[in-house]
DNA sequence: CATTAGATCGTCT
DNA sequence: GACGATCTAATGA
């Protein structure tokens, strides 16, 4: 099993789009900000490429405040608030300046189901606890705070990251799930998932806000 | 089962 | 001032 570091220095220079199916099936650990030790393992990404590459990515149109961990160096985490009121989870996987990260979509919590559930009532199976970014960052203690975190290995680190290869042909992609505008299209098929996977999150096309 | 309304606020234009 | 890389509850078929 090689760490995120070691895979992303492997695939260094690959599109957001060759490094994101590459982490599914990987385990993602993290020490949530109350304490609790979660282990999720990958079962839904989406790729977002660089500036003025990726009209779907945070990065599209230059740095500025919110996305500026986009455009730092690899392996750390670009965690943002969004609707009001939910937290989303990325893994910047580009070069420093380049502004490329993978969005954690799903996962199956593999250790710390107690912690999970505890962070996630409401959740009518275990498979619901992390099927959707942002209760995926709610299963895993992920808080606004960890933007900027570094992904290095647990312990001593509270983020870490272990890659372990899936068969290409267990892999399905299609359109990222919520995405307006071209980036949301067909043009843009950089959501991953794992076939059959009951963790994976239903898509949904981008919905326009209500008057 | 599918579709929709409402929640709610930081960010960028 | 408009709009989200979303989620839940409620309503309709």
């Amino acid at each position: 099993m090689a760490g995120l570091h070691e895979l992303l220095a492997e695939l260094d220079g690959a599109e957001a789009a060759t490094i994101a199916p590459r982490l599914l099936g990987g385990v993602l650990s993290v020490v949530g900000a109350d304490g609790a030790l979660v282990r999720l393992r990958l079962t839904e990404v989406e790729a977002y490429g660089g500036a003025g590459v990726d009209p779907g990515a945070h990065s599209f149109r230059g740095p500025t405040r919110r996305n500026a961990t986009m455009f730092g160096p690899p392996g750390r985490l670009y965690v943002y608030f969004t609707y009001g009121m939910h937290v989303c989870a990325n893994i910047v996987v580009g070069a420093e300046g380049v502004g490329t990260g993978v969005l954690l979509r799903a996962g199956e919590v593999v250790e710390g189901l107690e912690a999970a559930r505890a962070r996630r009532l409401g959740a009518r199976d275990d498979s619901e606890l992390a099927r959707g970014p942002a209760r995926l960052t709610r299963a895993l203690g992920i808080v606004l705070g960890d933007d900027g975190a570094r992904i290095g290995q647990v312990p001593p680190d509270r983020f870490g990251f272990e890659a372990a290869p899936v068969p290409p042909q267990r892999i399905a992609n299609g359109p990222r799930t919520g995405v307006s505008g071209p980036g949301g299209s067909d043009a843009f098929p950089w959501r991953f998932w794992l076939v059959g996977d009951p963790t994976v999150s239903p898509y949904r096309a981008h919905r326009p806000r209500a008057r």
